[in-house]
DNA sequence: ATTTAACCTGACCAAGTGGTCAAATATTTT
DNA sequence: AAAATATTTGACCACTTGGTCAGGTTAAAT
């Protein structure tokens, strides 16, 4: 990331007001999404991601006025990005498709995007006090509609029972996630040795085929 | 000295030295854990630790001389009681036994003392900067005899193979942590009502289903 | 009873903290 | 070209931070 900071500020010199504002946005949030990542809303300062983002901190407070307003602006684009991975639950109509895909667009998030994951549970463990909207409107929508799909594929006999399909549905999520968020843990683990990328493909089929079989489909 | 003679004392409202480290020990650890889980070590201040504790700041340095040397204390107890909650893996050797009461085990634990499992999780999303040490001996010892216990068990078909066994314990781990960790979500996704003992122990036995059936357990 | 050792805490400090601002610079508009 | 607008940033400020310490109180040992 810092190749691309440099890279973006190396172009500069002859470019619009508009887009040198769209650049450091981006390059600010990045820088953000990173520091909250690790210390959360609380413990991460403007100087860090001032630092991290290789501008004055100044500079920080003259995008997004505010610490606070910085961080309501990264977690609303994890949001979005949580959302089109979620997908897949409503373009599939047989489960085993649908849990499929579902499950690897989550890993693949996992992988691609740990520092957002991180955001969002750093921000859940301390209480969701600036997520409570998004939680209980959007997400929740979007739980309701998840949680009848699995009720019908129940009724058909297509998945077994288990009792209540948000279980289901967090074990999910939570299964994907640790990935994300526990890569610390799961790297020490593993004898300091991060996942390669074909290790990692071999991972997500392992969490397919358990997720699948914990609702009695044979992958 | 007598019991009798202590007694006396701590009726009339003297407490010997012992004691009274002790206690304020226990109550600082506790209003730390509190702290901890919802702002980090970062975000978390000795003010607040203190006014949780009821007890002036220079109190919490007095007994813990610095911050880093409290959070490090409440890390290795949460440590201490994790471990206690894992041991039904070595002492049943049916898997459906010892993969029920585990799953149990964790849930509970969950649900008792989430405030431990929140630190935890903080201190992994940010790197496991202080836990370095506990994870690379303490915890990967436990986690090598019970991989171990689950390729034997693979071995005799009494489970399905799911590849790595890391995958299934760290299924294990992140669902049963779910429950902590993202207790807040849980709440507003559940209408901002809390889950009742009763409602809560009718999730564990569909965590626990879920699991078994995830390696082809019929519960 | 007196000394010793542990406990207690308000006052204090140096090092940050989020945020402001004015002045300098760069681009756009007229 | 000049006025208007947007970007950049060092200097600055009020406030908070972790941590210290002196001087007091309380319990234990002599």
């Amino acid at each position: 990331m810092g190749d691309q900071i440099v890279a973006v500020k190396a172009k500069r010199g002859q470019r619009s007001k508009e887009s040198i504002r769209e650049d450091n946005e981006l390059i600010i949030l990045a820088a953000a999404e990173k520091v909250f990542a690790k210390h959360g809303l609380k413990g991460s300062t403007t100087k860090q991601i001032a630092d991290v983002a290789k501008l004055p901190k100044s500079n920080i407070h003259y995008y997004f006025h505010t610490k606070l307003n910085l961080y309501r602006r990264v977690l609303e684009s994890i949001f979005v990005e949580w959302m089109k991975a979620a997908e897949p639950f409503n373009t599939y109509d047989e489960p085993k498709e649908a849990i499929r895909f579902y499950v690897g667009a989550k890993m693949d998030l996992s992988r691609t995007r740990p520092f957002g994951s991180k955001v969002w549970a750093n921000e859940i463990i301390s209480g969701a006090p600036e997520m409570e909207e998004i939680l209980s409107s959007r997400l929740k929508k979007w739980v309701d509609t998840c949680v009848s799909s699995i009720n019908t594929w129940v009724e058909l006999k297509k998945i077994n029972s288990m009792g209540d399909a948000h279980t289901f549905l967090y074990m999910i999520w939570a299964t994907t996630q640790h990935y994300a968020d526990f890569d610390y843990q799961l790297i020490i683990l593993n004898n300091g040795k991060k996942l390669t990328d074909s290790e990692f493909e071999e991972k997500k089929q392992q969490v397919i085929d358990l997720v699948l079989r914990s609702v009695g489909i044979e992958p």
